[in-house]
DNA sequence: GTTTTTGCAAAATGTTTGCATAAAG
DNA sequence: CTTTATGCAAACATTTTGCAAAAAC
């Protein structure tokens, strides 16, 4: 019911745009990596991102993927999350406000909101001083078909 | 108000006794390690914790410091922070729960909790089908002391 | 043409591991 | 004595960087 179009990202000519307003060039390679990115389901790492890449691009290397994915979070295009691996998944940013599920046993990546989210800021702002830039949840559990179920 | 001794967290007899429970054994590295996270104000990096543990045996390895991390780890007693950066800090597990308020600007890193929370973990659960195991939540902003104030 | 970006190889981080020696039980 | 833990150095995984060549503008 969720599909990428209804997703309110930055479309690609958006971030072209930003791109070239910050006197940054249009690459083949930068190109590719959004295609990517977007047409992902989110929360790849960079070497899924290369991979992925590569199927189009066999030359692309890792060190213009890190670059580019670091040029893109510089410019607050992606966010780079740790869902407590050795390494880094990054998504596109401006999708709707959501947070993250994962599965302890298959690893499942599940989004969600709540209103209770902006609450719990302003709540926890006013009661320690601070001014909220950034909230982030990962709820870790067994998601339903790894439940052990009781026969 | 809320001095270290007043935590709930295991004591150092207690882990003591769990690390015997498992067959490993007591070695002045390890009673050195756990005094050093106990009297930090937790979220210390392997980094930091080497060098405090230092300053009591100059020839403790950095390799002890992250085995004895794993292993504590790996018995349920300490849990592993990603605060956004590249490195992992961290704390004595069974603190009280808590989640993490970290400043932008200057990194201070501040503990806090909320019934809010529980709701959420509840709502989330029932409406993904998740149980939910762990919950981390990080806020990031500005803290009092660095947020712009006008004159 | 000028400046940015790329690919490659090398370096830098943070963390883990193999192995001989030392220490715990 | 037996087994686990340590220190050291080497290996690993991930990410970053220097530099010459290639591509964008």
């Amino acid at each position: 019911m969720q599909k990428d179009d209804n997703l309110v990202h930055a479309s690609d000519d958006d971030i072209l745009q930003t791109l070239r307003a910050e006197g940054k060039r249009i690459t083949p390679q930068r190109n590719l990596l959004l295609d990517v990115i977007r047409h992902s389901d989110g929360h790849l790492d960079a070497d899924q991102i290369h991979h992925l890449a590569q199927q189009k691009d066999p030359r692309i290397s890792l060190s213009t993927v890190y670059r580019n994915l670091n040029l893109l979070k510089e410019m607050g295009l992606i966010s780079r999350l740790h869902l407590d691996e050795e390494h880094h998944h990054y998504e596109l940013k401006d999708a709707p406000e959501h947070y993250h599920l994962v599965c302890s046993r298959c690893g499942r990546v599940v989004e969600f909101d709540s209103s209770l989210v902006e609450r719990l800021a302003t709540e926890v702002s006013s009661e320690k001083g601070f001014a909220i830039e950034r909230v982030r949840i990962d709820l870790t559990g067994l998601c339903h078909q790894c439940r052990p179920r009781r026969d």
